[in-house]
DNA sequence: GCCAATATCATGCCTCCCGATATATAGTGG
DNA sequence: CCACTATATATCGGGAGGCATGATATTGGC
């Protein structure tokens, strides 16, 4: 899974969302780092719906204004929390022997 | 950064290796989930290469075959603690915003 | 002559990036 | 009241980057 589609799926954890709302979600978890352009926003949510990660929730129209809301599915949670598993696992790895190699590298 | 580099440079971090050896050393990393082929591997390399984040280290010909070793430099080591950091990141918000869910869920 | 180990190359796909476009309403000037 | 523009939101199309995969080259051992 790419960073992109993780963070939306993380976005959507809470509470369903809308395609605006998501794109700022996403700035925000990120640390504003992450900024999705409303186009690759929709890419990412395509693919997403059609891994069955996240489905529609409901239409509103707010100042004459279509929002699409979307949320995520139990399917969904789980495949992010695997994923999250593999992060962090990875992340770990990567800590555990760069500490190894400072260490004998000041040896 | 994407995951297959991320293993790549996670697997040179203790000391240089050689395309073969690399590809196998991502595969024990992962616990058999990434089995990186050797095309894409050297894909990989090569843009790692570029990057600064990885430098040829020497070469060897064993039983006739061209060995070609790889390290990582101090730049790829940066870089891999910095990334280690954002996955950490990702998936720590990720499970605390699940945990989050399940109990509202369950509530 | 065939097999194993290692590296290189070519092709295609998937995902993302980005810019352009569509739409409806609110607001603003005439 | 009408035209124009700005805003919020969604959609579409082209292009680039990175990965997957399979084919090819090379050398020594059996």
């Amino acid at each position: 899974m790419t960073e992109p589609a993780f963070l939306v799926l993380t976005a959507l954890v809470d509470e369903p969302r809308h395609g605006y709302g998501i794109a700022q979600e996403v700035e925000r978890l990120s640390g504003g780092r992450v900024q999705l352009k409303i186009g690759t926003l929709y890419g990412v949510l395509d693919r997403l719906a059609a891994d069955g990660f996240v489905e529609a929730d409901r239409e509103e129209v707010r100042q004459g204004r279509l929002r699409r809301y979307y949320r995520l599915t139990d399917e969904g949670a789980r495949a992010l929390e695997e994923e999250a598993v593999r992060l962090a696992d990875n992340a770990r790895r990567a800590v555990e022997r760069l500490r190894l190699r400072q260490a004998g590298g000041l040896a």
